[in-house]
Formats: structure tokens, C-alpha cells, sequence
DNA sequence: GCCGTTTTCGGCCCGACTGTTTTCAGTCG
């Protein structure tokens, strides 16, 4: 953990431990500095360092008590007050907190009562089945708190892609800089973009693999280490999943690649199609087999060294292309359709990265993002982006200070003000606007006339039966002025299932109604998913892909919506904010 | 505990669902 992550994680805990003991106002406080903590990240320990508590206090959310007690932190590498109240409550509060519905008031029963202080007592107070018999809970909370632990768990072990790639990213330039490496490479599950990566592979060629070897094990990130051998070492990483390496002659990358890249059905569909061909595939290489029946055994990595019958080894599409077919991008290899395809030399011209033009879901300081419209601006203008639409919360969100028909036209005159001052880049005046229970719109018809982009949403009964929840989505669909439907199932990742209703029906809906459905590049969102992204494209529906920004780091997160379209087999004319500025424009009018 | 072109003191804006209860506490967004 970083300093600021172990900031933000006891902040977040001095806010549970308040709200247990009902002490008004200070959990939101802590809360949203936490979270203020997270989005800045490092930037935190910067400011600090540059200009101390006065900087801190400088932060949103931070004011003398917090900004004090960070002080303490980056100091001292504790706070007092965190380590007293973790003596009168030795609970790992975070730890517990990331099971949905377990929140601060019953994790303060379940330690009063049965002295639960993490996941492990949880679990076996679960067992015992001594959790119905606390005061005001009964059978059923028991046993929702089991299946959200184990929701928690089926997910646990894995880490979203979006949190995983940067630092696959700094391994592999890390190792690059080896001397004697030729190549270095991620393959395995980050290199086909999958949502959730349950470890790191990477791939390095190298004459000397033994240095590589030394300076992997020695990576700044890695925790402890499994294995180290000559060609293959494995290590447990700081951010809690594995990372192997395999060293190979740089000859062979390509086959190598191949292999580790998987994934594992494709893989074995490959084989399988290799050897009706009179071939065989290993991470060595592609090589002709003698007779014409294939032999039982796979040849050893020995003889595929020697290179006897060797085919095809050098690039990935060398030895696609000896077995007769298009080379499948990664994103696309799962095993399914895709080598048919191949084979027929019609795979899809995915959508290139870097396509996206406009970023058409994000939020200010006008409800719960953390910068200025002028700052996300500026924040998306450096990273290429051609025009955003600010869609901030509607009214009904009025937590978090959703917009109203009054402050929206205000914002409007904010937006009109500070597009004089753009050249080839625009703000559209936009909403994530609610969906009310019955269908109806939280915005107005006539205020929605007013913006440039609406986007929709559900935030509410996430519960309704699957025909209420279809019909309330379509009716929504149908208004005038409707042009996305924000996150449509609404998933988080390892924390909730999405909402039940009919997809195809909606997508027919959303083709009808000329209403795009959104690919939410948010990591734990990362809704549409691919299959559905995949129903998209075959139904003819349009999509656009957007981040969900909250700051300005989240506009980076556009290559992993683009990742899932690409995993959906969307190409660039799928998604409607690869337009020019002029060519969305004209869509929207 | 934070915040301030309505305040340096006094606000901090809700509403639905669930599970436990006969009136409400906890959680979520």
C-alpha cells in the first residue's frame, strides 16, 4: 500500500468506527475525504511534501483535523488516534466492509456479540449459525451475510483489470531494461483485456535468463516469492495475486506468445485443429508431424528446440497463418466462434484503440465528481479527447447534490461560458438523469430539450420483477430526448449482480428509439460487458463508450471500455463517439 | 469534521428496501 492508500483506508475506518457510535456528521466527513485520498492517490504525499498541512488543507474534503493527522501519517508512518481506537476496537473494519450490506452498525453487533474481528471469525460465527441469535437479526440476515461473503470470495483472488495493467505495465518495462533482454511482453489474461485477472504472465527473451531471473524476483512490487528456477519463476505480488515469468530464446517469442496468451480453450481448439492438419502446437512452435496420424505424445520442449519438423515459431501470425486462417486479436480468442472466423477470413476490423473520440459520461463538483467543469475539460483536452459531455446526477440523487431543472440551466451558462474560450474542443451540456420506478424521467421533457446530450440511468429498485423492470426501462427509452443508456445493468463487479431485465428486448428498444447503450469503461463497472456488447453489434444497436469520470484519472480508464468493445467484437462504425465533433453533433440533431 | 458570492457558526437537504419487527434500524445509492 501506498501512503495515500493507507491514508485513505484509515479514514475510511475512523468513518465506520463514527457512524457505529452514532456520532453525526463526522462519517460523511471522513468518507469523502477518504475518497478524495483515493482519487488523488499520490498527488496527496506531493502536496504535502511542497507545502505541508496548508497544502493538505488546500484538498477537497481535507480541512485542520484531517489535514493534521495526515501530517502525522507521512511523518511518523502512524497515527495515534487511528492506533487508540484500533486498540478499543481491534476490528479490520476494510477488510469487512467489502462485503455488500455489512455495514458499520452491524459489524459493530456482530463484534459486541460474538467478538467478530475479520473475514475468518465472520466465517466461522457463519458456521456455527450463531449470528440469527443476536438481537434484531434473524435467519434470513444470516444467511444473505453468507452469500455476500461468498459473492465477495468468488471474486476475491482476482483484481479488475483496470487496477492490474499499470502494474503489468511497470513490470515489463522494468524488466525490459534488463541487460540481455531482447523482448518483454504480458500475455495470459491482461493481454486478452479479460475484466478480471487472476494473475500476471509474463513473457521475456533473453540469452542470459538467469540475470532476468535475479532482477524479477527483486522487482519493487513483489512480495515474497514462490519459485525461482532457470525459465520460469513465480511470485506473489504486494497488490495480493501472482506473477510468473517464463524466459525463452527470442526465436521462439512468437509461439511462446501464442501459448501463454490463450485462452485455454482456444488454446486446446487450436491443438485440435493443428493436429488434423498434420501439425503440432506447443510454446516452442508449430511443427509438421512425420505420419499422417498424430502421435499420442506431445513432443518435448527438447526436440522443439532442436526445431525438428519446426513450421512456424517467430510472430504470432506466422503460425496462424501456416494453420490457414487470420490471426484472432487476443481480446477475441475465449474459445468460441472466433477460429471459425478465422478460417473463413472474417473476423471482425475491431475497433482500433484510440478511437474514441468524445468522453460523453462524467461529473463535477456540480454533484459528486471532485474538479470543476474547466478542470475535467482541460483533464480530457490533454488526453486527445475532441468534446466530453458533463452529465452530472438529477435531482433524485439528492445525496449528492443531483442537479434540478434550475441549477442545470445554470450550469448551462457555466458550459456556454467556457466553450467561447475552446478551439476544436467542446463541452456538451449533458445529465445522467434518473429513472423513476415507473419508467418517467427525473428531468423534465422541456429541460432536456435545453441540453446537447442526455444519458439515463437506474440508481433505484434494482429489485423489480424482470417484466417491470423491461417495461420501465423501454417507457424510459421512449421519451423525446434520449440518446444513452448509462451502465445498463447497473453490475459492480464482485459486489452486485446487475438488475434482471430483458436485454434483447432492450436493445431492439434502444435500436428503435435511436438510443445508444453505453459501454462504462468504469473498472468495476465494465457494463455493457463484452457478451452483451456482442448482442449489440449483432442486433445492429448503436454504442458509445464512456468513462463515468468522477476526476481526472478516470478519463484514462476510455482503453478499457474500448478493450470491451473489442471483446464484443465491435468495430469503429459500432460506437457513435468515434465521430468527429461535427459528425456527433449531426447524429445527436 | 468540513465548508462558506446567502454564513467563520450553523448547516450537513432523501427515499426505498429489507428484515426485523408491530414502528423502526440498517444499508444503499
Amino acid at each position: 500500500m501506498t501512503k495515500a492508500q493507507t491514508l485513505a483506508k484509515i479514514l475510511f475506518e475512523f468513518s465506520y468506527f463514527h457512524e457505529m457510535h452514532g456520532v453525526a456528521f463526522k462519517p460523511r466527513a471522513y468518507q469523502l475525504a477518504s475518497e478524495s485520498v483515493t482519487a488523488r492517490g499520490d498527488e496527496v504525499e506531493d502536496a504535502w511534501r511542497k507545502g505541508g498541512i496548508k497544502a493538505l488543507k488546500e484538498l477537497p474534503g481535507i480541512g485542520q483535523n484531517i489535514a493534521e493527522k495526515a501530517d502525522e501519517l507521512f511523518r511518523t508512518g502512524k497515527i495515534k488516534e487511528y492506533e487508540q481506537m484500533k486498540k478499543q476496537f481491534p476490528v479490520d473494519i476494510w477488510g469487512l466492509s467489502r462485503i455488500e450490506g455489512l455495514g458499520p452498525k452491524h459489524m459493530l453487533d456482530l463484534y459486541k456479540h460474538l467478538k467478530v474481528k475479520n473475514i475468518n471469525d465472520l466465517k466461522k460465527a457463519l458456521k456455527a449459525h450463531k449470528i440469527k441469535d443476536i438481537p434484531r437479526w434473524g435467519e434470513k440476515s444470516e444467511i444473505k451475510l453468507l452469500n455476500q461473503l461468498n459473492l465477495m470470495e468468488a471474486s476475491g483472488g482476482r483484481l479488475l483489470l483496470g487496477y492490474v495493467l499499470p502494474v503489468a505495465d511497470e513490470m515489463v518495462r522494468q524488466l525490459s531494461k534488463v541487460k540481455g533482454v531482447t523482448r518483454c511482453t504480458y500475455a495470459g489474461s491482461i493481454r486478452r483485456r479479460q475484466e478480471t485477472i487472476g494473475d500476471i504472465d509474463l513473457i521475456a527473451t533473453s540469452k542470459n535468463a538467469k540475470s532476468v531471473m535475479d532482477a524479477f524476483v527483486s522487482l519493487p512490487m513483489v512480495e515474497s516469492v514462490h519459485e525461482k528456477g532457470k525459465t520460469r519463476s513465480s511470485v506473489r505480488l504486494k497488490i495480493g495475486i501472482d506473477a510468473d515469468l517464463r524466459v525463452v530464446p527470442d526465436e521462439v517469442f512468437g509461439a511462446t506468445l501464442q501459448y501463454f496468451t490463450g485462452d485455454k480453450r482456444h488454446n486446446v481448439l487450436l491443438r485440435e485443429f493443428a493436429l488434423s492438419k498434420g501439425y503440432t502446437l506447443n510454446e516452442y512452435g508449430l511443427y509438421k508431424l512425420a505420419k499422417k496420424k498424430a502421435t499420442p505424445t506431445t513432443p518435448s520442449p527438447s526436440s522443439g528446440r532442436r526445431g525438428i519438423g519446426l513450421v512456424a515459431c517467430k510472430t504470432e501470425e506466422e503460425i496462424y497463418e501456416k494453420l490457414g486462417m487470420e490471426t484472432p486479436a487476443p481480446e477475441i480468442r475465449i474459445g468460441e466462434d472466433e477460429i471459425e472466423a478465422a478460417l473463413k477470413h472474417k473476423l471482425p476490423n475491431l475497433l482500433p484503440y484510440g478511437s474514441v473520440r468524445g468522453d460523453l459520461q462524467m461529473h463535477s463538483t456540480w454533484s459528486d465528481g471532485t474538479l470543476s467543469i474547466e478542470e475535467m475539460a482541460q483533464a480530457a483536452i490533454k488526453l486527445g479527447r475532441s468534446y466530453i459531455a458533463m452529465t452530472d446526477h438529477s435531482k433524485s440523487m439528492a445525496f449528492i447534490n443531483g442537479l434540478d431543472e434550475k441549477r442545470l440551466k445554470q450550469q448551462g451558462k457555466e458550459i456556454d461560458k467556457l466553450n467561447k474560450n475552446f478551439k476544436g474542443f467542446r463541452i456538451l451540456k449533458g445529465i445522467e438523469c434518473d429513472i423513476h420506478k415507473d419508467g418517467s424521467l427525473d428531468i423534465s421533457a422541456a429541460a432536456r430539450k435545453e441540453l446537447d446530450f442526455v444519458g439515463i440511468s437506474v440508481h433505484s429498485h434494482f429489485h423489480l420483477s424482470r417484466e417491470e423492470q423491461t417495461k420501465r426501462i423501454i417507457k424510459a427509452m421512449e421519451q423525446p430526448n434520449v440518446n444513452c443508456f448509462f451502465h445498463p445493468t447497473c453490475r459492480l463487479i464482485g459486489k452486485r449482480e446487475g438488475i434482471d431485465f430483458d436485454m434483447r428486448a432492450v436493445i431492439a428498444a434502444a435500436k428503435k428509439n435511436n438510443v445508444a447503450l453505453e459501454i462504462n469503461s468504469f473498472p468495476e463497472r465494465s457494463d455493457l460487458s463484452d457478451r452483451w456488447v456482442r448482442a449489440v453489434v449483432k442486433a445492429g444497436a448503436k454504442l458509445m463508450i464512456n468513462t463515468d469520470a468522477h476526476t481526472a484519472e478516470h478519463l484514462e480508464f476510455i482503453v478499457l471500455g474500448e478493450a470491451i468493445a473489442r471483446r464484443g467484437w465491435a468495430t469503429k462504425k459500432d460506437v457513435l463517439n468515434t465521430k468527429t465533433t461535427k459528425e456527433f453533433m449531426a447524429w445527436l440533431a
